[in-house]
RNA sequence: GGGCGGAUAGCUCAGUUGGCUAGAGCGCCUGCCUUACAAGCAGGAGGUCGUAGGUUCAAAUCCUGCUCUGCCCA
């Protein structure tokens, strides 16, 4: 034991100091095991975009509690360190560093560029991995991935050739989400919509035969230089006779059909609408249907295209301005109404998504979802929460092929190869010499690159080495369980499972424990931009990663987002210091004892023995079902209010007035510590080395198991407590100082109990200030008193009263109170019990439970009315 | 427009398959710097469980409509 212990806990040193122990002794490599149940985990890598985030740090401390769990429950753990280089995420942060310095990435070249985001992302890494360091994760170091690492590009290239010859990637022109900021196609997921004022333009389309004109109502009149016809809704009356003529394009003088079809909404503007196959998917659908020529009028670079005639060079928003204008002027604007629209925005650079026509590299998806679906359906897959699984199955069932191109630098190169002699292409997991057609040298690389969560659906098994037939796939693959958040169910975790099942035939994991969001005050999402989150790291200096880590668990519950404040999470602050000096007070008392079960423990030792079996069970159960939430709030009322509001009471009040030795206290004290480590690595480790309890580190302890026989509580104790709590509620109550000791009537016809509470005045004295108990046989006068299911406490008042102190109203309010509880009571219970149908009906128990309530609240209610009438 | 949630104490949330007088933390009130802890101890007040119906012997819990609210998808 060190000597020094300080009066409140300060975990600076601690932390650094432990975690440096950790890593050096090799806690976290796991060591292999045949004897040992497995458990694995690989971290949702982080992308080395920028630090972490709350979120984050929710995420991983999850996964480390599950991991350090399964430490203490006996297993082989692993956890896997990682990171992701986040395509277009980290490209984009990187450009705009650059454009601080006055530079951009074509200044560069692509090799230049590719190095300066090489630079950024390795300072990233060290920058996170110090975070999760500072976490406490318990991560695998020494496996450390990143997805563009060598062998996981290799994983990348062997799926995308193993598809590409199946047959199920394809090029294909598509109407792709386009960032003309960043020049690439992006995902549904990378686009946020944002409610934004625009405009409604009523347009007059002339009809080719002169006899008048078809008004159509755009929010993107610049997009009409690319339209190929006007459509309507074939059942809306108004334009039925108009369908199979055609109208002059205005501006384009292009002539182009009237059609029909059921996707033009009729209430919409006009009910007549512009068809724009090129710049809208769904116009896109509808150029399909009607085989309608594609007319791209909106360059990748959002200027106007050649095939935008007298506008071709100019930007989209210019565009749009002279276009009205033009408009105007030839009289063919008919109205501006401004309109409430939604409009896609690029979730990296925030620009306006421009819907285009592009080609792009296609997968076809269906085929790997059908697997995917049935292993979630059958429940080889366990979701955590299970109503997550409504939502994945939406998605699987309409799922659509997935444009997995990208056109950025910084990424996996796709491995699809052109012979620029015989035209043939293919793809190849190593870079080939020669074409296998012709044997020409000189090929061409696709230049894109592959949207970054091609690469991360393969991360359970390209962490462990895969496609080779490594000892740590073999080992840990497939994984137990994945961490993460719900919103990137479609993202990340969907597609990994049906990586999982097409390549390696397994399932990549387990268990998926799905977590909440964590928001602000306001309820609002955590974002870079709106700048709400806090700096987990400026608030681990302040409170304590283990402040922080237990804090964040008590308010997130499982279902519901949490909103953050920093207020809510000093609850796990004051908590550390809790368990800090109760350790104090063990460490004052503890005379060189160690931590066991005596060998002939006092009714209150078993009654906290009892209460730590319980615990044990109960904890570990919740965490088995991954209700972490509950668990950390079990923990903190059983260590709290079971252990140090009675447990230690006792054992102090024993050790100081009766001379019996704390082992017992010891014992539960060292069991609590392993079952907070999870939640609470540190300061646990730190008091583990400061009582000495083994030679190990907690992380290699085991779940306490508290022998059976010590499962069952006296009642006797418990008595003791409800007889203590009543004491000191009429003392307070009454307004009688614990000062002045109090002796104490006791009404009951239990021997034993009585003998019990005689042969533990030192609780009663110490706890409720009574200086004597006295067996009596009825309500001494004057009195007060209260009622429990083994007789009645009485305090009697002559002594107070001439005193002149006693507060008698308020113990009157108190007791009529109560007395008006037990007769609404009374009356519910009467009405039931009176109700055939309830005591034909109810089961038996529940029957019988209600008489035997309403003879005790009958008793009791005469009790209290007696010493209602006798208080003075 | 489609889907998924939420509405319980002043605030943030628990509340297992319907069944003891609906709980916690924070905040509030009262009394205590009691030799571990004022980041603490002891005691207390505070809720017609969003609303209208329905099912049931019994509803915070199950069903339906409505209101408000959050999110996801289009």
């Amino acid at each position: 034991m060190q000597a020094e212990f300080p009066k409140r806990y300060d975990p600076k040193g601690i932390e650094e100091r432990l975690y440096k122990a950790w890593v050096q002794e090799g806690l976290f490599t796991p060591k292999p095991d045949e004897e040992k149940e497995r458990f694995v985990i690989v971290i949702p890598p982080p992308n080395v975009t920028g630090k972490l985030t709350l979120g984050h740090m929710l995420d991983n401390e999850l996964q480390d509690i599950l991991v350090r769990f399964h430490s203490l429950a006996g297993k082989e753990v692993l956890w896997v360190a990682g990171f992701d280089h986040a395509g277009i995420a980290t490209q984009v942060v990187v450009e705009q560093k650059l454009a601080r310095e006055g530079k951009s990435k074509e200044d560069l070249g692509r090799e230049g560029f590719v190095k300066e985001v090489w630079r950024w992302a390795n300072k990233h890494r060290d920058i996170i991995r110090s975070q999760l360091e500072r976490m406490g994760c318990a991560l695998d170091f020494s496996r450390e991935r990143f997805t563009l690492d060598e062998g996981l590009a290799r994983a990348v290239r062997t799926v995308f050739a193993k598809l590409y010859d199946k047959g199920l990637i394809y090029r294909g022109l598509r109407i792709v989400n386009w960032c003309p900021r960043c020049h690439t196609a992006i995902s549904n997921e990378e686009t946020s919509y944002e409610e934004r004022q625009g405009s409604l333009w009523y347009i007059r389309y002339p009809l080719e035969d002169g006899s008048g004109h078809v008004t159509v109502a755009t929010t993107r009149p610049e997009t009409m230089l690319g339209d190929t016809a006007v459509a309507v809704n074939p059942s809306d009356d108004r334009y039925r006779h108009l369908v199979g003529k055609s109208v002059i394009l205005p501006l384009m003088n292009r002539e182009i059909p009237v059609i029909a079809d059921d996707a033009v909404q009729p209430d919409f503007g006009t009910g007549a609408v512009k068809v724009t196959p090129s710049h809208d998917a769904a116009d896109y659908e509808i150029g399909q249907r009607h085989e309608l020529a594609k007319v791209r009028v909106i360059s990748e670079t959002g200027v106007m295209s050649d095939e935008a005639g007298a506008y071709a060079g100019k930007d989209r928003y210019a565009a749009r301005k002279e276009i009205v204008s033009d408009l105007k002027s030839q009289g063919l604007l008919e109205k501006t109404e401004p309109y409430r629209l939604s409009v896609a925005t690029c979730s990296r650079c925030g620009t306006v998504i421009e819907p285009l026509l592009s080609e792009q590299w296609f997968l076809k998806m269906k085929p790997l979802a059908e697997p995917a679906i049935k292993a979630v359906q059958d429940g080889v897959i366990r979701f955590y929460p299970e109503r997550w699984k409504n939502l994945y199955f939406h998605w699987m069932r309409s799922i659509q092929d997935w444009c997995i191109s990208r056109q950025l630098w910084w990424g996996h190169r796709i491995p699809v190869y052109t012979c620029s002699k015989c035209g043939h292409r293919f793809a190849s997991v190593e870079e080939p010499d020669a074409c296998p057609k012709c044997g020409t040298r000189e090929l061409k690389q696709d230049p894109d690159v592959l949207d970054t969560w091609f690469s991360s659906w393969l991360w359970p098994f390209s962490v462990m080495g895969w496609p080779d037939e490594t000892e740590d796939l073999k080992r840990y693959y497939p994984t137990s369980t994945l961490v993460s958040g719900w919103d990137i169910i479609y993202l990340w975790v969907a597609r990994m499972i049906m990586a999982g099942l097409e390549f390696t035939g397994q399932k990549p994991f387990d268990n998926v424990f799905f977590h909440v969001m964590i928001r602000d005050e306001r309820g609002r999402k955590m974002s870079k931009s709106l700048g709400n989150s806090p700096d987990p790291f400026g608030l681990i200096d302040k409170y304590g990663a283990d402040a922080l880590r237990f804090g964040l668990m008590l308010i997130t519950p499982q279902e519901q987002d949490v909103c953050y404040s920093e207020e809510r999470i000093k609850v796990g602050r004051n908590f550390a210091n809790k368990l800090w000096n109760s350790a104090r007070l063990l460490a004052g008392l503890m005379d060189g004892e160690e931590a066991r079960i005596p060998q002939d423990p006092t009714p209150t030792e078993r009654w906290m023995l009892a209460r730590l079996a319980k615990a044990s069970v109960e904890v570990k159960g919740l965490i088995a079902r991954h209700d972490l939430y509950n668990a950390a709030k079990y923990l903190y009322n059983f260590y709290w209010h079971s252990f140090c509001d009675w447990g230690l009471e006792f054992a102090k009040l024993a050790k100081r007035e009766g001379n019996r030795g704390i082992s017992c206290a010891l014992y539960c004290f060292r069991s609590s510590l392993a079952m907070l480590h999870p939640y609470m690595p540190f300061i646990t480790e730190e008091l583990w080395e400061r009582f000495s309890f083994a030679e190990h580190r907690l992380f290699s302890d085991r779940w306490p198991e508290v022998p059976p026989q010590f499962s069952q509580s006296p009642q006797s104790v418990d008595a003791m407590t409800d007889l203590i709590t009543a004491v000191r509620t009429m003392r307070s109550e009454l307004g009688i100082a614990k000062e002045m000791p109090a002796p104490v009537a006791v009404v009951t016809s239990d021997d034993a109990l009585y003998a019990f509470l005689e042969a533990n005045m030192i609780f009663l004295a110490g706890l409720a200030g009574i200086e004597s108990i006295s067996r009596a046989k009825k309500k001494p006068h004057p009195s007060t008193g209260a009622v429990f299911s083994w007789g009645q406490v009485y305090l009697p008042l002559a002594e107070f009263v001439s005193s002149g102190k006693l507060n008698l109203e308020a113990e009157r309010v108190r007791l009529s109170k109560e007395i008006g509880n037990l007769e609404a009571e009374i009356e519910r219970i009467n009405g039931k019990l009176s109700n055939e149908e309830f005591i034909k009906k109810a089961p038996d128990a529940v029957v019988s439970a209600e008489r035997g309530r309403l003879e005790t609240f009958v008793a009791k209610i005469a009790r209290l009315r007696e010493l209602k009438e006798g208080l003075a």
